[in-house]
RNA sequence: GGUCCCAUCGUCUAGUGGUUAGGACACCAGGUUUUCAUCCUGGCAACCGGGGUUCGACUCCCCGUGGGAUCACCA
């Protein structure tokens, strides 16, 4: 049996979204898998949508994710090189040998022509199919021009989907495509077959929306003589209002959750969840990487489109951050904290993230959250539910104040101390914490009160208690 | 419109002729708790419709319906 080798060929058109990752994804696991090969190769022959910056974001994003790949642009290998504008000599020598053997042949309409012939095909409602008007009428060889596939009439072309299962279409309603643009350039259509063959690609996992241009590729694979690979048509990702991802639908760029705070491991393991499962029976739904690639396989690719869910993967996210060591959740945060933690020491930021860490769904909201560490909160009872009368308010925190003046900073001596004042004052430990929370901390949810005060530190709480006092005073 | 594909809770899904149709997210309620969050328990909620086949259909077949893809010198 020959060696999996599998290829995510994006178009540097823009930056990858969560849909095409998932095809990368799925692609890495099925090599992972079958110990076969990931490679990575730019089909750029559309020049005029060509965004250069997106050649690094594609890479980046592959990177962040982990999904490294074995072969492919800048990590080479012995069949590049992985560029197709780099292998224009190649398609040239293809194309010249199909028009040779006849498969291949010349046009010189225009666009005008082709464009009349699209209404009229539209106004009969039939499919456009290029007429071949230039397989008679022969142009000057000279003058630009397209090399159209001659498709071979009332075939039936057949293939076993490795997803989808066995699939046929009809060679008759298959249109003599272009596979060399006037420009010199290969189309989709045929550079991405020569590659695929000459990169001794096995399976070929792409979006569904190809489903209706296989038969065609199958035909030129015929013509040339080659096995074609195995294909495995992958259902559509959906946005929330059913529309498939897409750059030009405003799906995210991938590069966005990053910079969010969400975690590869989140993303990945969200992602292959969109159109896969282990079935059997099984409910797990949170695997390792290892996990993955073990129970990963193409049978279980889901035939239906899913829609993705934004709500299911911050809560997936969640999961991930919970999960982590201090110390790996400090590494992760690092570019999120506020502004205001640069002096702070890691230390310090450990025991702030050790009272955070179960309140952290994406990263991004770890400047709201931990703010209070490191900034004054400004004194306002306004946002209690049920604020003490300001003589109370005072005396309250007097007391408070000289508590906290006077007991060791650990959360459980603190937490004595003050379940004696509230009983001394004859009040609900409820009322006094409260005030005492947002005396600190500014906000009516923060973590435990007492745990936090001690990750404070004394000089702080005291400092704040001070401030509250001066505000109510004046 | 031609061709093709798809169809289980709002969403991701399990299920391959006999199940009280299972799990997860979200939502609701309760518990734990000094608030928030976590966590635990419970609840709400689905087989698109119609015909067959069968002793028996969510499962198989057909026809509808709905949704989607594609019909470029884009990929």
């Amino acid at each position: 049996m020959s060696k999996v080798r599998v290829r995510f060929a994006p178009s540097p058109t823009g930056m990858l979204h969560l849909g095409s990752v998932r095809s990368a994804l799925f692609d890495w696991l099925y090599a992972q898998k079958e110990q076969g090969s990931f490679i990575l190769r730019l089909e750029d022959t559309d020049r005029e949508r060509l965004v250069p910056e997106s050649v690094n974001q594609i890479q980046d994003s592959l990177k962040w994710l982990g999904l490294d790949w074995d072969e492919g642009i800048v990590v080479g290998g012995k069949h590049g090189p992985y560029v197709q504008s780099e292998r224009l000599d190649i398609y040239k020598k293809y194309a010249d040998q199909l028009v040779e053997q006849g498969s291949l042949y010349p046009c010189w309409c225009s666009t005008e022509r082709l464009d009349n012939l699209r209404k009229q095909a539209q106004a009969e409602h039939k499919a456009f199919k290029y007429d071949r008007h230039c397989l008679t009428n022969l142009g000057d060889p000279d003058e630009p021009h397209v090399l159209r596939f001659k498709v071979p009439e009332g075939r039936a072309i057949s293939w076993n989907d490795a997803v989808r299962g066995p699939l046929e279409f009809s060679s008759d309603d298959q249109d003599d495509f272009v596979a060399m643009k006037s420009d010199g350039f290969p189309t989709y259509n045929f550079a991405n077959i020569v590659d695929d063959h000459l990169m001794e690609i096995s399976h070929v996992l792409r979006g569904d929306e190809f489903i209706s241009t296989t038969p065609k590729f199958l035909l030129v694979y015929e013509a040339f003589g080659w096995q074609p690979p195995v294909f495995a048509h992958l259902p559509q990702v959906l946005g929330p209002d059913k529309a498939k991802l897409s750059k030009r639908h405003g799906a995210k760029p991938v590069l966005d959750y990053r910079d969010e705070g969400y975690l590869p491991d989140a993303i990945i393991n969200f992602v292959v969840a969109l159109g896969w499962n282990e079935g059997d029976g099984s409910t797990k739904e949170i695997y390792t990487r290892d996990e993955l690639i073990k129970a990963f396989s193409l049978e279980r690719i889901q035939k239906s489109p899913a829609v993705f869910d934004s709500e299911r993967l911050i809560w997936m996210n969640g999961l991930y951050l919970r999960s982590l060591s201090l110390d790996a959740l400090l590494a992760v945060c690092k570019p999120f904290w506020p502004k205001e933690a640069a002096s702070s020491p890691d230390d310090y930021k450990k025991a702030v993230l050790g009272l955070l860490q179960e309140r952290l769904k994406i990263l991004s909201e770890l400047p709201e959250l931990s703010s209070f560490f490191f900034n004054e909160p400004r004194f306002d009872l306004t946002i209690l539910k049920k604020a003490p009368a300001a003589k109370e308010t005072k005396e309250w925190l007097k007391k408070s104040l000289e508590i906290a003046e006077k007991t060791d900073f650990m959360a459980e001596k603190l937490e004595q101390a003050y379940r004696d004042l509230a009983e001394a004052l004859q009040i609900k430990t409820g009322d006094l914490f409260s005030l005492v929370r947002v005396s600190i901390t500014g906000s009516v949810a923060t973590p435990p009160l007492f745990e936090t005060m001690a990750v404070l530190g004394k000089t702080r709480v005291a400092e704040r208690l001070k401030n509250a006092l001066k505000s109510v005073a004046s």
